[in-house]
DNA sequence: CTTTTATGAATGAAGG
DNA sequence: CCTTCATTCATAAAAG
């Protein structure tokens, strides 16, 4: 909300067009603003690995129980509570991998391959096929309905003018291009595969 | 309602309204992928700091001076702006005529009955058939979970219970059955203080 | 301005 | 597969 705000705040009052498109709009700035963030996230996460590294080197017994647990949510995530929530969650690093693999068009019907999925998945937290299997469907659900409530009311399509749209848009979400998904959407490329992801994230277009 | 309100001012903005300002526009999608991409850096910044912590708690030598350099203040501020959700509020023209209907008992209204809904409802406002149909869902949810709430006062009470939910008594409010103390995790916290700035935007069990 | 509440939206799972 | 339900999250609105 704030960034609807803060646009107008940018625009200086200087309204007088219709409402119609229905985007997010960011100033160079924030672009900007945003884009150093995810730097210095990449950043951090390096730095700090390398210091685990460098501690490790100089003791053996602090790698051996600490090792790999870069990935593993489950240790430093769910150790405070064990006994809650009855519903999956996938961690934000299974999401990424499903959704990739959503997007190579490979996650339709294959219980061999939903398998595979949940083992590689397995990796990052508890999950089970079952799980698995309800997110594809319900990923592929979402997607078929969001395309379809595109159909606008009022078919208008103009793009960006000032003029009054009735509006196709969903407050839903994402209600543009939605069958045709793009990696080029990304701001960000993600190339974790089952490790972490850093990277600088420098390939931003400003 | 801002939504409008903010769309206008963002359009006079865009199409070079009051001050012509350069500005970067993105689909919900993109948004949606941004947020789970940071996401990702968060979990594994947080993992990575408890790994140090957890390190540095056994060596002292190790106490190196990356400690607070986990969040860049500069950075991290007007981050919170950047990624906010809007959401649809229905005018109070709106919320009548749905709540009109939601009593003439249309418990279940289907794809068309949604699409005449919104068609009305359009001339009154921003609407789309996704509004309407979560303002159905939520509506009978809360409907239940108010009766539901008043009903298991006391079993020996014989049964008093009536079906005067008719009116909004809202009073009473979360069933509060089984907090987990949820902190209202947003997507980038500037709320922090001195500490990291990330925080697990979920957590998973089971 | 900060905290609390109300409620629109997202989503995992169940039913058919 | 598609629809529906229950639960949770996030935010606009209200209260302090």
């Amino acid at each position: 909300m704030e960034w609807q705000k803060a646009t107008e705040e940018l625009n200086g009052g200087g309204g007088g067009g219709g409402g119609g498109m229905f985007v997010k709009v960011m100033t160079d700035e924030q672009m900007e603003v945003l884009r150093k963030q995810i730097a210095v996230y990449a950043i951090i996460c390096q730095q700090l690995v390398d210091l685990h590294k460098s501690l490790t080197a100089q003791n053996d017994l602090a790698g051996v129980r600490l090792g790999n647990m870069y990935c593993d949510p489950l240790i430093t995530s769910g150790m405070h509570k064990i006994t809650s929530r009855q519903r999956w969650t996938p961690t934000p690093m299974q999401l990424q991998i499903l959704e990739r693999i959503f997007e190579q068009g490979t996650g339709n019907p294959s219980r061999i391959r939903i398998q595979e999925i949940t083992s590689e998945l397995s990796q990052h937290g508890q999950i089970s096929q079952t799980n698995v299997s309800n997110w594809f469907q319900n990923r592929r659900a979402r997607s078929k309905r969001k395309q379809h409530a595109a159909t606008p009311i009022n078919d208008s399509e103009s793009d960006q003018v000032d003029k009054e749209i009735g509006s196709s848009n969903e407050t839903g979400t994402k209600t543009t291009t939605e069958e045709d998904l793009q990696p080029q959407n990304k701001l960000i490329s993600s190339t974790t595969d089952e490790n972490v992801c850093f990277e600088n994230s420098q390939d931003d277009s400003d």
